[in-house]
DNA sequence: TTCAATTATTGCAGCCAATGCAAACTTGCA
DNA sequence: TGCAAGTTTGCATTGGCTGCAATAATTGAA
């Protein structure tokens, strides 16, 4: 058991499981047979669940699919990133924020070794990423379910940008712009750093390829100015 | 009737008129009620045809009100670009060519003044983009139904940048990758136009605020590097 | 341990999007 | 006019998704 289950009620242990369950099987019977090949019966009854139960954990058998969503690291690496300070390049460190999230989602519930689906979340990662390769729309979609991610990036920028540039903090709705532009510019970048590594054959980690994506960027940056 | 629908025979003048009265119909009867109150029976009475007749013209309730993608201009404009030089900002020329492909898009058949849906076309455009603003799914399914687009601005990228920069011409996959980032850049400044524009009331020309998000990025760029 | 409140699961009935198929109909052309 | 090609339609069917109400499990308190 992780770390986390155990401080969980029975209840709230179980709705994980369940939780779980429908995620693999989904992602699991996708990758066997294509996702518009598998029905959500298939899948709830490949997780011991009705369908009925599958709409209770899922709005969609695309979000049974897609995951979890990136979360912002903690706050001491938030705050290191607002202070970074306006000679430290502030892509780079936009990078870093992604990589942690991403790395942080992708395995989220796995710190210890031996539970139950253990070796399951690595493989999960492994498959819906494959799905996502296979299948754009899925990726699509993922993108665009990233909202909420999206705007607290935009938070953090502004607070960033607030202290690099104080001239900058006193329009407000100006500093909001930036925030936003920069944000989507790095959104820019993970895609890239994306596709570049499902033109690679989706292979090796995803976290080199998004360093080397901001990098370039700075690159064509500077190119462009 | 506009010169374009002249040219073509009965059949094809039928085939156009019932898209646009389907398209009509999806985005009034969405408008009024809210997308998802709408079903595709209703729209196609509307419309004036059968269910079935719908789908044998969008795939999906969606597309029948998200409307056609843009489209790059014709060639003489994408030689101008391609030939502008390493000394012109690449960001401003991708900017007009957007700028070109959005309003030859809104306004596609519409050329001249009088004919059936000549008003029709302006308000059109005026209430999809107000779903749009309203239905960010909405939105975010066009975006990613821009793939051909994305594409294709892609091919224009890669060959301005061999110009510009022979050295980075002699590897073709390294141009690829740069040209790709440059376009994903790009479509981040176009999001962040169209988020600029909805959120000062949807009011006004995109076309520049298209263009400020460029300038904007354009300093960015500077002041990152 | 027992009981009541809360919360989860399930089956069922039903809506709607979307697709395949084959029959009727229209248009283009000789 | 008549035939070939393309278009519209109805019908039947699959499958995603929701509301509702009954049943079952979990919890916390007595």
């Amino acid at each position: 058991m992780s770390v986390t289950d155990d401080e969980l009620g029975l209840r709230e242990r179980k709705r994980l499981a369940t939780r779980r369950a429908i995620q693999f099987a989904s992602v699991e019977l996708a990758s066997e047979r294509g996702f518009d090949r598998v029905t959500v019966d298939e899948i709830s009854h490949a997780a011991n669940v009705s369908p009925r139960t599958f709409f209770n954990y899922f709005r969609s058998k695309e979000s049974a699919i897609i995951g979890d969503l990136p979360e912002l690291p903690d706050g001491a690496t938030i705050e290191r990133f607002v202070d970074a300070g306006p000679e430290e390049p502030i892509l780079a460190g936009i990078g870093e924020l992604m990589v942690v999230a991403i790395d942080d989602t992708d395995f989220a519930g796995e710190e210890s070794g031996a539970e139950a689906d253990g070796r399951g979340a690595h493989r999960l990662h492994e498959l819906r990423r494959a799905l996502y390769k296979d299948n754009p729309q899925l990726f699509a979609m993922r993108i665009s379910s990233m909202h909420k991610f999206e705007d607290e990036l935009s938070a953090v920028l502004e607070r960033r940008l607030a202290r690099d540039d104080p001239e900058l903090a006193r329009n407000l709705e100006a500093l909001k712009q930036r925030a936003r532009l920069i944000m989507l510019v790095a959104f820019a970048a993970m895609r890239h750093a994306w596709t570049t590594w499902a033109s690679l054959g989706g292979v090796g980690p995803l976290a080199s390829l998004l360093r080397s994506s901001f990098a370039e960027l700075q690159e064509v940056a500077r190119t462009m100015s």
